[in-house]
DNA sequence: AATCCCCTCCACCTGACGATTGACTGCCTC
DNA sequence: GAGGCAGTCAATCGTCAGGTGGAGGGGATT
């Protein structure tokens, strides 16, 4: 083997996935790693300091979320690769993810011949998106986007607040609340609020942890 | 090292988390992992084949859950000790899992630390339940159970149905109906529908995966 | 300036939801 | 066979949710 390795710097929190992501690809012909993270900012660290040609990333992190590192270094440095690797796939995070920049989404669950194929695919320059994933996204589009405020009060519904508690927390009258239901609704594809709150937690819109406790 | 090593067998389906822990384990002095299965059938296979002493299982398992493998082999062999290990902490598969038999329970965003000193102390006959696991449960605790009917009800309503579509879809009366759900609401200490339906899933009652699509 | 979109609000109306009370059946247990 | 529990159903009642249509102000774009 000539030829360089592909360098591969693997950003994730959890340590028995990060420890068996290195052993994996450390074993591989062609594929060193360079580094790794367990938290965004020393995501952002290690990239700096190494320059990897691939980075593999959790969109989950501790201290700055996946979709925000990636777009950062993008920033600094726009020829910089990343392949996310998540374990639940809500459409949401998918699709900020390749808006910011990512340029292939695997599932945990996948073979390390899917990985590997993977990175050998991105490194090349191409992307790589699952099938399962592709679909998901092509129903996403023609979905229209939800406003600021309808996203607000979207997650007050997920919190389990009645029309009346949203427009005190948001401090607007409950008509307006009514108004902005009415026409998230719609953008959702669903008929009342119940649908709207486990289709906001299934697609990702509003993450399941932000419901333990409170609205500070 | 002249004593014997705790034997180890990792029933988990995600390559990159299988192949993590066992390169975890291999490194450390005292602990040997026996056999993997990346299912529930595979487990019982495997179980029986190296009879290892502490079994590391995931509770989502492809074929057969972590739930009913725990059960069914510790019918047959009521001394095997299992440690649970998942990624999400959805409060009824905490309860089950103890239930079944299971002696301590972990999240995988654990340090290696934790994992060896838990498979040491379960291997020394004790059960390990980190305290802010052991909180949910006692949470948990004082809740009363929900009867199977209130449970199908409970479903439809996070599949979004309306109080006369479940009528239709359970072939009862829509009073019937309002009545579980009246008893429900109780149980589950909210107020609506919309709130049961994100406790529902947010304690595992009801999984997410099982929105996606149908009821046959 | 004209347009578009977002946010805000009002009024009205209908149907759905949730609370309450009570009642009948079948099953299991003691 | 008495009690308890789950499941079924009914009637009533007040409240809330959702649909519709309209309206005004403000910011951004063109």
């Amino acid at each position: 083997m000539g030829q360089e390795s592909i360098r591969v710097l693997v950003v994730e929190d959890h340590h028995v996935v990060r420890q068996g992501l290195v052993a994996l690809l450390n074993v591989v012909d062609g594929i060193e790693v360079v580094g790794e993270a367990a938290d965004g900012v020393e995501a952002i660290t290690q990239f700096r300091k190494h320059r990897p040609d691939i980075t593999l990333i959790d969109l989950r992190l501790p201290r700055m979320a996946g979709v925000d590192v990636i777009q950062r270094v993008r920033m600094e440095t726009p020829q910089s690769r990343f392949i996310v690797l998540t374990t639940y796939d809500g459409d949401e995070d998918i699709y900020r993810a390749l808006q910011a920049g990512a340029r292939a989404y695997l599932l945990k669950g996948m073979t390390t011949d899917e990985l590997i194929a993977t990175i050998r695919t991105v490194h090349a320059g191409k992307s790589h998106i699952p099938p399962a994933i592709a679909q998901r996204l092509a129903e996403r589009m023609g979905t229209e986007e939800l406003t600021p405020r309808e996203f607000d009060v979207l997650e007050q519904i997920v919190r389990g607040k009645s029309n009346k508690e949203i427009a005190t927390e948001l401090e607007i009258s409950e008509a307006t609340v009514k108004t902005h239901i009415n026409s998230l609704l719609g953008k959702l594809g669903v008929t009342d609020r119940t649908q709207a709150a486990t289709a906001a937690i299934q697609r990702g819109i509003v993450p399941l942890e932000s419901l333990r406790k409170p609205t500070p």
